[in-house]
DNA sequence: CACAATCTAATCGCGCACAATCTAAATCCA
DNA sequence: TGGATTTAGATTGTGCGCGATTAGATTGTG
């Protein structure tokens, strides 16, 4: 009555196939990141604020998908080493505003070869990434959407 | 002089993909790991163990892309909680070999449904589900390959 | 207006990841 | 054989992720 004895392989886990290749990418942008003394979720974060400055820290993790246990440290971290500023907002106290300062700001130019230079070892081109890029965000919409569903108790 | 300007696009970023679809599929997997009381890194870790036991901690950590300092802690916890055995290889005293216990060969039934259930919101057929995580597994091949040329020094 | 419900951040605790370092065992090899 | 090198695992410190809780501000409703 066991199904397909190789439903539990680990090579046949989408799961681990994205757990592992997530934990790689991240050690293959730390040789670029360690000289601008930014962790890879420090430099997602700048990525949001360099799209779009002054937002606030719920904004920053709904683009984000993480929640203020894991971005008020990071951000204050952020602050410490003089990337950005926080401020609470004037019309609305709950909120923290967060800016780029303009050390912050002029390391966007810094990073604006990163993705090229890791890309390169992809062996895939432009268009291909785009595509596998939308493909695997389409599958995180699915599995955002059916936990959104099982939370609706 | 400045490149495309979505060049750092959070939406052009297929780390970002990997990334965060990597966090979805950890929080996805939880309610059905938490009743368990397993993580899921402890769960791929058993994985590896169903499918070869009695192996050191290095062979775990090479399967897995994880080292001892991640590894050590991890197994600690799965042996207090009845999972494994870790015991000195009495051949080569440096070795921990890592062995199931029954509690933790009997937990493989319990794990049997997990990634078909997690899997039916993906949306993919196994066929597709296959050879995405193949190509998925091709990148990470890829960055480790490169990573191991850049440490050659 | 009063006051409950909602919302935003912050805080705390735990469990990874991972670099760096350490210890001890095994292997190499002059 | 014996010292140097290599290897396996453990340890320490830092930084995430995230569930759970809390504090404080805002909104909604009677």
């Amino acid at each position: 009555m066991t199904k397909k004895p190789e439903m539990l392989a680990l090579d046949n886990q989408l799961c681990f196939a994205f757990y592992s290749v997530s934990h790689a990418f991240s050690r293959a942008y730390r040789p670029f990141l360690d000289p601008l003394g930014l962790t890879y979720p420090q430099y997602v974060v700048l990525l949001v604020l360099w799209e779009q400055d002054d937002l606030t820290v719920k904004e920053i993790g709904d683009r984000l998908f993480l929640d203020s246990g894991t971005l008020t440290p990071l951000l204050k971290r952020l602050e410490a080493a003089g990337h950005i500023r926080r401020t609470r907002d004037r019309k609305d106290e709950r909120q923290v505003r967060v800016l780029l300062t303009e050390t912050g700001r002029t390391m966007r130019d810094k990073a604006e070869e990163i993705p090229r230079q890791v890309g390169c070892v992809l062996g895939l081109s432009f268009d291909e990434v785009r595509a596998f890029t939308q493909e695997v965000a389409k599958l995180r919409g699915r599995l955002h959407d059916s936990a959104a569903v099982s939370a609706k108790s």
